[in-house]
DNA sequence: ACTTTGCGTCAATGCCGTTGACATAAGGCG
DNA sequence: CGCCTTATGTCAACGGCATTGACGCAAAGT
């Protein structure tokens, strides 16, 4: 396996611009990339012209696109939960999890859209599961509710984050054509046929923006309920 | 209505194939496309081809691909809608309804990872926003936190289902994979480094599954609990 | 110093969406 | 019935995309 050895490079040769390639600049050209022009401006060629190298040298890398968006994927997780120690209240804990997966995906949304729903199975992920399953555990559920409490938590808060990812995602026009059908199309509906969304009228502004936080405090309002219920019982 | 209504084709003329083209028939083929060979199936040239048709006329009835992304989003949400009635209980209602486009998107998976973040501006969403907004209003919210209470709830809705749908979509061999990650390597973790995965290790088999509806419960739940605390202060 | 070979470069392939010019037939109108 | 307008299908072309194979140079290992 010529190209994508693990193991350290042993030859290394400038690009005719001078510049030494390895995954790591690629990788981190690559967050540059997205970070400071957007999506678009993701393409194997760009990404050679930002390195100062042709196109193709990258796939001395990288299998292939995908292959180079996983690698930066990878490193938002991991960026997203570092430094991150829950603290004694769990539902202030689980709320700051939360925010720190979706900052980390926002920060990068066009690699979040595509990563999203894939599973890593590596070190950040396992530690996340322990975070998150050990505060459930220390709100006073028993395991089996720990778990499937968790997974319904974990999963609003990917869904809700690759979401906000995706239309963060879009080509800016489309995003704010989006944006704009709430106080548009949608305010100039017929008052007989749609009586809801005329008595709304006024605020639907407000379906532009993210429900990220709202969802998640439901959510942990839920939880918080049912386990001061449990408590309650026993 | 600002539907854009694409009033009659009053012109009609068949294609070298013989196909009367129109939207119907163009939106079904892409659905049909995007299910049968996956999303990278969709191009305007695939898409003629099935047709029967050259690529460009597909312009004289959308002005672009992603106006017919938004056509196929809105025929789904018309499916997975249709002879849904709001019943007197509003709760049980939005539960039916968060069901119902669970199930949508689960019908066309590879379509619905594209088409889960899209405003689509079209009557089949104007009818759906319609119908949530009205269950929160009768509730006894108003209209603001109607508003921003359905945005959360359709968001986590979507999200869970675009996440459901594109595991669905993944390759069956790595699907199963990552279900028996959660009874193999995650059960087998260092109980010191994991203290909380190793207590619960005999119920993480949960993990595998969709945490869809208990998520939706959980939501309504806390909705359920701030419309009876709205009823109690007023 | 000599050989080996990693890897940057070049050129080419075959996709893609989109556009403008063109041709033709459908349908209104007399 | 025949003319005229115009909707709409077709064709050719443009520029951008990811990816690949051949090539040759220089760095590493001896």
């Amino acid at each position: 396996m010529p190209t994508r050895a693990p193991q350290e490079r042993r030859r290394r040769r400038p690009t005719a611009a001078g510049v030494l390639l390895s995954r790591e600049l690629i990788t981190e050209t690559a967050l540059r990339l997205i970070g400071e022009h957007g999506q678009e401006a993701l393409s194997v060629r760009r990404l050679g012209a930002a390195l100062g190298c042709d196109p193709s040298a990258l796939y001395r890398y990288f299998r292939n696109t995908d292959e180079l968006l996983l690698a930066v994927s990878d490193r938002i997780i991991g960026d997203a939960m570092t430094g991150f120690v829950p603290g004694p209240d769990w539902v202030a804990s689980l709320r700051e999890m939360a925010l720190r997966v979706r900052d980390g995906y926002l920060a990068h949304p066009r690699a979040a859209a595509m990563a999203s729903y894939r599973i890593t199975r590596r070190e950040n992920e396992f530690r996340a599961v322990e975070t998150g399953v050990g505060l459930l555990l220390s709100a006073g559920f028993p395991p089996a509710h720990a778990v499937r409490l968790y997974l319904a938590f974990i999963d609003t808060v990917l869904g809700h984050a690759a979401l906000d990812a995706a239309c963060q995602a879009l080509p800016r026009e489309r995003r704010e054509a989006d944006e704009q059908a709430w106080t548009s199309a949608y305010r100039s509906v017929d008052p007989e046929s749609y009586p809801a969304l005329s008595e709304v009228r006024d605020e639907l502004y407000a379906m532009a923006g993210s429900s990220f936080e709202l969802a998640v405090d439901l959510l942990l309002d839920s939880l918080a309920a049912r386990a001061a219920a449990l408590r309650v019982r026993t």
